[in-house]
DNA sequence: TTATTCTTAACCAATTCGGTCTAACACTCT
DNA sequence: AGAGTGTTAGACCGAATTGGTTAAGAATAA
């Protein structure tokens, strides 16, 4: 079966784990982001996610089968959460520079609260080279190319900005402030939505302020 | 024995350690570096150290005696390590903002050039919380509270900053400016020392250009 | 009550863990 | 050449942990 694919999303146990009530469910899920994200798939053991989850490593097994699953199960269901809030909130008009990198900061705050490490396993799944994985996220991979919050950083407008400015560096500085400033929230545990991004409206705010061509 | 102290760095076996030719010493300090910053006291493992520095393991026990002294060990060698390059190069009086975080990434870069994971291994230390290590460690930090890098950064000079701008923002905003061109540097494998800082300075010129009140 | 579904503790073989031991190596000094 | 000395690796140890199974207990619905 050379295109044979599975959609880990929708399989049977599946459903039922998605029948889970859903603080259950996402003790889960967040135990295993964590795990995966944090060791990386080899050092993630079942056992560990199954303790933080505060659940039995078998009740793992009944509903996903296997580690690798369990895995491939997490980053689909990711990438959809993901590619679900960019659908409803993305406008696709929108391109000013600095309305576009505060929907980007928004869309991540608002899925942080609910998957802290969500991003953070999303990336490292990126780099997985273990073996019993490779495969299979590889073509996992290739599907979601183009998607994702990096959709939201195409086609930017970079038309008010002084003129002699390098725009791959504004670019880089302010996304490196969001992360920067991600990163402070989620250290401090402060990841109400408002809050957060209010902060970062002050930081954006600040770079508009000098940064824009003042005319 | 209360107040029992312990110097790892100047042990006796460790005095053989440092007689090693300097290639196979650097090896084993960096896979142990790496292995003890990506996964963890706990889950990092002798044989994963020992096969990534290409040497057998035996020979990490016969200079290090257990996997605790040596992660202790290589808490305090990087210590010193940082401790000795600020001493060589922080010039005291030096208080301009831009000058001194600089300086700060001049340091980080020309350090990193030949220890790579030496900065993830010292703040990951610091969160490190297994059983077997935390005491000892926790005496250590203590040991080296107030030194370090987190000395280039206070007494900053922010006068010349326009009036109206608030200067922790800025503080911050340079500060992951730092971090994200270190990532992107380290992700890369370009920690060529002057094409990096090269790099950085045009960075801190755009901020400073747009920072700095206009006069 | 019974039937069904959810959940877990106990268990499995296999691997990996930190650590040891022994012997092969390379070396200088005689 | 041979004796001695320090350096290194491979085979090995018991103990712990791994991914995964099983069978039986708890909960729920009929």
């Amino acid at each position: 079966m050379l295109t044979e694919k599975v959609n880990y999303v929708t399989g049977e146990k599946m459903e039922k784990f998605l029948a889970l009530p859903s603080g259950k469910r996402d003790a889960i899920l967040n135990a295993a982001l964590y795990h995966f994200a944090r060791y990386g798939y080899h050092k993630a053991s079942m056992s560990d996610i199954a303790g933080s989850a505060k659940v039995s490593k078998s009740l793992l097994f009944h509903y996903f089968g296997s580690k690798k699953m369990l895995y491939l199960y997490l980053y689909e269901y990711c990438n959809k959460v993901v590619n679900e809030v960019i659908a409803a909130y993305a406008v696709a008009g929108e391109r000013d520079f600095f309305a576009r990198i505060r929907l980007y900061q928004w869309i991540k705050i608002s899925i942080m609260r609910r998957y802290v490490d969500l991003f953070d396993f999303l990336s490292s799944a990126n780099f997985e080279r273990d073996g019993e994985v490779v495969d299979a996220l590889d073509s996992l991979i290739e599907e979601n190319r183009g998607k994702g919050l990096s959709t939201l950083l195409i086609d930017l407008d970079y038309a008010q900005f002084a003129e002699d400015i390098d725009c791959q560096m504004v670019l880089n500085i302010t996304l490196w402030c969001a992360e920067g400033q991600l990163a402070k929230l989620k250290k401090s545990g402060q990841l109400h939505l408002e809050a957060g991004i209010e902060e970062f409206e002050c930081y954006l705010h600040l770079l508009r302020k000098y940064f824009y061509q003042k005319s």
